[in-house]
DNA sequence: TTTAACTTCTATAAGTCTATAGAATTTTGC
DNA sequence: GCAAAATTCTATAGACTTATAGAAGTTAAA
């Protein structure tokens, strides 16, 4: 009942929001139930609430849980003193990677559809769009030192950047052998150069 | 109660399809009952059944509505005999407009989530997945004609794409004031050329 | 105007789901 | 090993949803 701070309340605490998170992903928040929460983690549907005051709650863990350290990341990325170059090649890198291990998370804290309700999950979607300003920023700095082109719209190059991370991470997703570290390739040089042949 | 051809039945079956799209889209059909898409369309409940055998029937309906002449125009333009640029532009631009005509029913379609119940469904999944291969085809094409560079991987470039339109078409959902010419232009540029300055 | 077909409504059965209460079980500290 | 605390269980109330049946209202044709 209360919310100690046992070990194993911790552990079982993550453990739910893991499976939360991987029910979510699947079926959408409104297409899952709490049995299938529990069923997942191996408990029965009324333990679930011993850890969680409600299914909100349960949604509002495990968003901040696909988030948090992506956000974090990025802020460091974007405090440092690299060249644009290198700042682009690792928010791409960090966001594919962070992609991989916590997709499901991630898918979570994506759907819009779900940010109206609480306070709580305005304050988490305000981090997505604290990332997508942050990368604004560099695209910013990027002009400024020369390194891209005067033509760009950083705001619609953030916007571009994170759309074809999130396509790719699906890829990435879906098909686990994929060599992370080719697609990052990839998608960096389609974003420094393009696709057209310069010969 | 038969599927009449009445002409108000058309019409009302249409608004239907249209309420459903705007309240699945806001609230994911899980989240949405047929209460408020009847509601949506100024009529109770119950009678939503005179349109629809189910609430599953009229996701179909939205999901069609959603993909079908964005697919047909993708063939058109694949099969055309245009150069690779004007080819890349001409998707562009048709997904991009097409979001912003459609965003509704194409952001239903585009929820994977629903993709796993119905045999209907699965084969209008597959109309994606037929857009994707159309655009991964103008790729290839463009790499035999020297077009785009040896070290494209055409099925990543393909996923970009349609990530990156994605991305730009909920720009212009959100903002009906942005100038869809201007869009176009940016998603191109950075397509072709990549955002590095080339001086 | 009358009749038949069409459209919409009301009411509800049957099912599902969340959240709670209190019992039962397991774990921990002494 | 015992008592207290922590964890999980069972059972269920109460709310909400889909889909149906049949009544009521509307439109169209003769």
């Amino acid at each position: 009942m209360t919310s100690s701070g046992t070990r194993k309340y911790e552990q079982q605490r993550q453990s739910a929001i893991r499976s939360a998170a991987a029910v979510f992903a699947e079926k959408g928040f409104h297409g899952s139930c709490t049995k299938d929460i529990a069923e997942h983690m191996g408990i029965k549907q009324g333990s679930l609430y011993y850890y969680f005051k409600s299914k909100e709650e349960a949604l509002d863990e495990v968003c901040l849980y696909g988030i948090q350290d992506y956000v974090q990341h990025m802020e460091k990325i974007a405090d440092g003193d690299q060249t644009f170059e290198a700042k682009l090649i690792a928010t791409v890198t960090s966001h594919l990677s962070s992609y991989r291990e916590k997709n499901e998370a991630l898918k979570v804290y994506n759907d819009e559809r779900l940010y109206l309700p609480s306070e709580r999950r305005r304050r988490l979607k305000k981090l997505g769009s604290d990332y997508r300003q942050r990368l604004e920023g560099i695209f910013e700095n990027g002009k400024e030192s020369g390194a891209i082109k005067q033509s760009v719209d950083c705001h619609f190059a953030a916007q571009a950047v994170i759309g074809m991370c999130n396509a790719w991470g699906d890829l990435i997703v879906r098909d686990p052998d994929l060599d992370l570290f080719e697609v990052i390739q990839n998608c960096t040089d389609l974003l420094f150069n393009g696709f057209t042949n310069k010969s």
